[in-house]
DNA sequence: TAGTGGTCTAGACCACGTT
DNA sequence: ACGTGGTCTAGACCACTAA
């Protein structure tokens, strides 16, 4: 085990400085999971440290599942966990010229009655007023997500339409009605798109995209907003990655495969 | 501010007790967004509990997002992130019937000589020996995922299919490759069947589906495996809560949408 | 029985923000 | 100047594990 180098004068706290000697020795391999770290008693003693500084940084280090702790046994080297898959939607697409600014479009936003089938995703009667608004992301020139968002409006708030770039459904929920978002249900589907939703897109009539409906509840879960996204499956794509040290990874991208 | 009552002979630990006290009063909306918490000592004083066991409790609820502090000011109850979004593989589909058990079924797994497009994926030469398996994950009679993985060969290790139910790709890897799997890279595409997919999923030619690349790579982000998996579009989606206090949302399930 | 991590205490000094 | 959260100490007692 090499001995780690602490400065207790540096304005860096002692178990930050313990907590990257660590993760160092985990992400280069020096450590390898199922390795039992030296023990709390230890630490404390040959470092002059606290015993609970030292506790401090073995919690972060579990925290960040590097480590595990066994009551009556000692702290050990975690396997990391690659099975655990998390797309995420704000996570940049990843393919050459995508890294242009995200822009957004507003197509269309007026107040309508509502009709089926918009009255029953929102729980409302028909004819109930609503916010209305169609929108399309590009980066560059590329249309990249068609939304449509349907908004319960008891706010009466002015439609500011410049107040509508970069939104999400949940801000302008916030924005137009009267309770606040709470929570959300989001469902990810595959699909093929439609004839308007091809020329907004930007591609061939049934051309593959991934389609998402978002549901937003207030506090007391009513829903006071409901939309649908509409991804361009020509150029989206969800990326996760996994376990430790990914930077290297992450810096060595290839081309992207098709089907 | 409801007072808190301690249980300090209980086996419950006295910061998961206050934890548990904090956690309902923002869950059930007592504690809104902004609301600032007493002071560290406020709550060691009239408590009468360290202020080190206070500082335990508020740092569990910031990790849990639900408050946040400022250096000098106080703790502060946080806003839901309700715009951020992880679509994660291992939950559940949610569908009528769909709670019936996933089970794998191994149609094929032999050894071959790899040619391209299958050598340029793990970076070997051709004709090297490969791993390949073809899988299909089923709910009852529903396929649902259909897999095809290749796996770099060099452990030798014999094939025993028994073992390669409700198998991942990284644990083939881990079983029949020398290095260990180490870190992952996951592609998420909208795409359609083709005709051998459709077959196999039981959906019609050209039907919409997920496509999804896995890649493992080993601690030298060498690849050592690579695999692709088809789910069907028909019965397979992602769903995504956001926000706190969801068990009841989840409860109040509704039928799914189509496009 | 000895050693481990888990909980908790009662202090200390500091950097930061407000008044 | 004062109060806040951030860091750190030097102990204590406990429950659990292993020899």
């Amino acid at each position: 085990m090499k001995q780690p180098k602490l400065d207790k004068g540096s304005f860096i706290p002692i178990y930050h400085q313990l907590f990257k000697h660590f993760e160092g020795l985990i992400l280069s391999g020096e450590l390898v999971p199922g390795d039992m770290l030296p023990t709390e008693m230890e630490f404390s003693e040959q470092l002059g440290i606290s015993r609970m500084t030292v506790r401090r940084v073995i919690s972060e280090l579990a925290a960040a599942g590097m480590v595990y702790t066994v009551k009556g046994k000692g702290t050990f080297v975690a396997e990391p966990k690659l099975d655990e898959v998390a797309f995420s939607l704000n996570q940049r697409i990843e393919d050459l010229g995508y890294d242009r600014p995200m822009s957004t479009h507003l197509l269309e936003c007026r107040i309508i009655k509502a009709e089926e089938p918009i009255s029953t995703r929102l729980r409302i009667d028909k004819g109930t007023h609503c916010l209305f608004c169609r929108i399309v992301t590009r980066t560059g020139r590329i249309p990249l997500i068609y939304k449509t968002y349907y908004t319960i409006y008891t706010k009466k708030a002015p439609l500011i339409e410049n107040q509508l770039r970069d939104m999400t459904l949940t801000r302008i929920a916030s924005q137009h009605s009267e309770n606040l978002p709470s929570r959300t249900k989001r469902i990810l589907m595959a699909s093929s798109a439609r004839k308007d939703e091809a020329a907004v897109l930007d591609i061939e009539h049934n051309y593959p995209v991934f389609f998402m409906t978002e549901t937003i509840y207030d506090q007391d879960n009513k829903v006071i907003a409901w939309g649908k996204s509409v991804f361009n499956g020509k150029h989206y794509r969800f990326v996760s990655y996994g376990g430790w040290n990914l930077d290297e990874l992450k810096k060595s991208e290839e081309g992207l495969s098709d089907v």
